[in-house]
DNA sequence: ATTCAATTTGGAATCGATTCCAATATTAGA
DNA sequence: TCTAATATTGGAATCGATTCCAAATTGAAT
């Protein structure tokens, strides 16, 4: 470790040039001589010198990063997407990520934000780990804050999540296209619970098989309570039917799972004999599965930037931006007998 | 948004005190008149105001925030909890934590370390997303940097990583105690693979047998591939032998994923017919596999604190720390008929 | 060669905190 | 009441960059 590092004055010495001149070329001011640019940049180098952060923003008066307010990061794999996508698209334009996570205590919260406002952080992305309503303290306000995964009821904080519609219509439509025309739905917990994804996916299964001109049939749906057993439930019922499905539109990958391991038990094998399309892409399950499972993707890589790439722009309008969710096919869908 | 903060300044103007008396205030100095103290702190709050972080840290050179370099972050859940460990133990210090995915790309490492050099954070720590060994560039030792989940070969770096030879002794043991003597022992790799797990694991399950006095018996140890299918494919083998385990350590739980699907498809119960014990802990799957499965789970988040509690300690010793692995019990592993 | 405009440069002032020294206020002891 | 020691306070100097203004240089036009 070097004792000290260099200033830029010691580089203005060093180049026999002024200051102002040092910190022109640093900050690409064309307002420099060609041949004196070049002296300095390889005094620059030559020393390995670095410009100072603090003294930098405190004259500025601009951080150069991004405050990420994660809530109950732990309880969730995607996280990592979310950050990831925010930390690519900061990093692009030359920000860093401050992160924190505030565990879902109103608390921590606002704690979080005061040491991040302390740091003169730029804007802030505030993350919800799966889709739902959130209520921001007003001390948000006092500076940039995109929402991600969630959104504000009142409108006072731009937001941006998964166009839950439209990924549950392209599944449905998945299934429609290999030649399936009963479709079962198992909705990945009740629907009248607070959280919004069940009610948007049953509505895009409702939509595509509206588009197909095929009538929807309440017996072909099912609300789960979400887990994988509870699935298995719904699963065993369906294909229990007079007239049961071909194939199977699951709220969620876990709740597939669950179907897996009930239809193997029926002694029906996938997809052979019932086509089955997830929800959510949980990788570990989805992947891993036998066969594996075709699902829909939540985007949330794209939502991570998205918010970032939104902070940066400068816009001031609390739009709620949907963002789509592809399909990754795998092997769980075949063609309808 | 007010239009600007205030300032020490504005601090000391109001409250009629210099703004040495304010800077005393802000710092808990002891050499403050108590009803000065008092007065100032209640300008403060009355104005609500904020001291710069730019400014504070360029006087003091301290910028009260550690780097964290993850790779490849988003190929693994854990992630998150390697984060979480890190940011409570740095937020527990007063620090925040800045943390950029290096996407396991050598150049991306470095320019991570340089952003992070600029910014003067205190210190870094840089994190693998599993057990490896892993070559840091001589840059790195230019500041404190810790390894997690990963280790230096020549030493040059203290590191933390998880027991695996205990966690692996401690799922064999918790067999033996249910009774088992027949234990198999799926590896989650060759085991001349480099990564270090499948050894370590394979070591610590024959140090449980031995202890025991079990004697090692090859026919019940089958090396995977790492894949659940091929976990299935060992268990099938394992069950056909002459006198078959009633009881199996898997690697991983992917590989018990696996074992499990191979299992109900030759009518075994779990765990009725069959212990299982997996290793890693992966929620996503160990909880809401049918029955539950009980595993060891990998210390991350433990890894992530300790990390931050050494670098801010301020040891230099490039010491090699071993987190012990804890048992998670679930469903799957019953008595010995 | 001279004038004037356009480039290029140097360096003082600035951002907002901490720190240190000198000045002032307080207290204890005689 | 006075003195000496101690406690408290004010404010200039400092950290290391950027920015702006004035000065110096260059170049073009006559």
């Amino acid at each position: 470790m070097d004792s000290r590092r260099y200033t830029i004055q010691d580089i203005a010495r060093a180049a026999k040039v002024g200051v102002g001149t040092v910190s022109r070329v640093l900050n690409d001011d064309p307002n420099v001589k060609d041949s004196t640019r070049e002296h300095v940049q390889s005094v620059i180098e030559r020393l390995g010198y670095q410009p100072s952060f603090a003294a930098r923003s405190l004259r500025t008066q601009k951080s150069q990063t991004i405050g990420f307010i994660a809530d109950a990061v732990a309880t969730t794999p995607y996280a990592v997407h979310l950050i990831k996508g925010a930390q690519d698209a900061a990093w692009n334009q030359g920000k860093l990520l401050l992160v924190i996570d505030a565990d879902n205590d109103p608390k921590l919260r606002e704690r979080a934000l005061e040491s991040m406002l302390e740091r003169e952080v730029e804007g802030i992305v505030y993350a919800a780990m799966f889709h739902q309503e959130v209520n921001l303290p007003d001390s948000f306000q006092q500076i940039p804050t995109v929402l991600v995964d969630c959104f504000d009821p009142h409108s006072h904080f731009p937001s941006v999540v998964p166009d839950e519609v439209q990924g549950a219509k392209l599944a449905t439509q998945t299934l429609i296209r290999h030649g399936h025309k009963r479709i079962g739905h198992i909705a990945n917990d009740r629907l009248d619970i607070v959280y919004p994804a069940p009610r948007l996916r049953f509505e895009g299964y409702k939509q595509a098989l509206s588009d197909a001109h095929i009538d929807f049939d309440p017996t072909l749906m099912c609300e789960s309570d979400g887990n994988a057993l509870s699935g298995a439930q719904c699963a065993l019922e369906l294909i229990a039917l007079a007239d049961p499905p071909t194939a199977l539109f699951c709220g969620t990958d876990r709740i597939a799972m669950g179907v897996y391991d009930a239809l193997k038990e029926q002694g029906l094998s996938i997809p052979e004999d019932i086509s089955i399309i997830g929800f959510d892409n949980q990788e570990i399950i989805a992947a891993y599965l036998n066969p594996a499972l075709s699902t829909i993707a939540l985007p949330h890589y794209e939502m991570g930037q998205w918010a970032i790439d939104y902070l940066l722009s400068g816009s001031t309008t609390n739009i709620q931006e949907l963002v789509s969710c592809p399909l990754v096919k795998r092997a769980s869908i075949g063609l309808k007998a």
